[in-house]
DNA sequence: CACCGGAAGTACACACCGTAGACTTCGGCA
DNA sequence: TGCCGAAGTCTACGGTGTGTACTTCCGGTG
């Protein structure tokens, strides 16, 4: 469908778009992302855009899908290297975290991708080992397994714990409340909270509390 | 500034105005809330609006604060009989998530009024008792460290990891990939990780790792 | 009591947005 | 060569936030 042959009038409209919307989003977030400008810097009518998404939202959600893409190569640009379990999980979490404080716009873009959990293991949110984000913990976590350091049982909620607590952290001191606060006591904090998370997943999790 | 003689041609503009927004938001979320259907809804021209409000901002953000006190006011009916103060901090994430999830439309909005850490500490955030649900937060921490149960060193940490951990899980659940997952399911996801963190806050957090 | 100053709300206007329908351009295939 | 369909343009509509200028009406002061 975005075969080269597309490139007609246009170059590729369609990447061009999404290239600008990357831009627009990067610094306000997904509500920056308007159409019009967006056909704009592309050199086109504001109608062309039509022709290759069904409107607004469905630019946004594969702008989203880029975003999500660059977050994924952050995360494996800390994990290189490492091959132990624990530190991939470790450089995961933050990642995570980095890329939410360095690319706030992105990251809010990102998440409109990572509201459809179909979307979350597409393709194009992946980064260059094809891995989306969420497979990148469930890869992490298998590893925890593979290596006896975790029960297979509880790695479920073992994701849930984390992706709960990293993605709140991010979540909080990116565009939350804490947003305000000094660069360099959040990267602490941040490193703080993933170390307590991955010492709490290689433990033994409790029981539900009845 | 909004005293009983502001009641002028209107009733009280300002007051109604906020109420519109809370029913624009309570579906839609935030970016529902629309200026001049909110003034329509009050029966009032479009621009009567900036007698009372500088921008359509400054309206999203006395809305915020309102969702924000409505918040804190599920969370006190949820820790209403509990005077322990683990069952006060279980009824605290529980009520977070459950508000999140019954009202995902006010919890968009609410996350506007916490994204300024000063608001979250305003009069008009807060629920009957006068705490805002981050204040709420720091009273049942102080209610564990009173009874022993809390190093006060290790109070804002526990702070850090609960709150990331709720509103991780909130946010994911509410408006993220996790939003179309069954209710009951949820429920019983929410019920573990709250158990999970205030079980983890009770016992000595390890220090940050090296 | 008359009056008037300022607050509350109105009327109109502008630029911008997302999107619909009909038209034009252009490349590849018969 | 001729034509068909994809890609892009033109024009238009209703909606939005917001600026300037005007009107309406209350409450305190002479």
């Amino acid at each position: 469908m975005t075969d080269a042959r597309a490139a007609f009038h246009h170059g590729d409209l369609r990447a061009a778009l999404i290239a600008s919307g990357l831009e627009l989003s990067r610094t306000a977030g997904a509500e920056a992302i308007v159409l019009r400008e967006a056909t704009r810097r592309a050199g086109v009518t504001a109608r062309a855009a039509y022709r290759h998404f069904a409107d607004r939202d469905a630019l946004v959600r594969a702008v989203a899908q880029a975003a999500l893409a660059e977050m994924a190569r952050t995360i494996e640009r800390r994990q290189q290297g490492a091959t132990d379990p624990v530190a991939m999980l470790h450089a995961l979490g933050t990642g995570y975290i980095q890329f939410a404080l360095d690319e706030p716009g992105w990251f809010d873009v990102a998440f409109f991708a990572m509201a459809d959990m179909l979307n979350t293991t597409a393709a194009e949110s992946a980064g260059a080992t094809g891995r989306s984000p969420y497979q990148q913990l469930e890869d992490a976590l298998a590893g925890l397994v593979r290596s006896g350091r975790l029960d297979p049982a509880q790695a479920p909620n073992a994701a849930l714990v984390c992706w709960s607590g990293v993605h709140g952290f991010a979540t909080l001191t990116s565009h939350g409340p804490l947003r305000d606060r000094p660069r360099d006591q959040v990267d602490q904090q941040a490193e703080y909270l993933v170390g307590y998370l991955v010492q709490s997943v290689v433990t033994i999790p409790p029981p539900p509390v009845a």
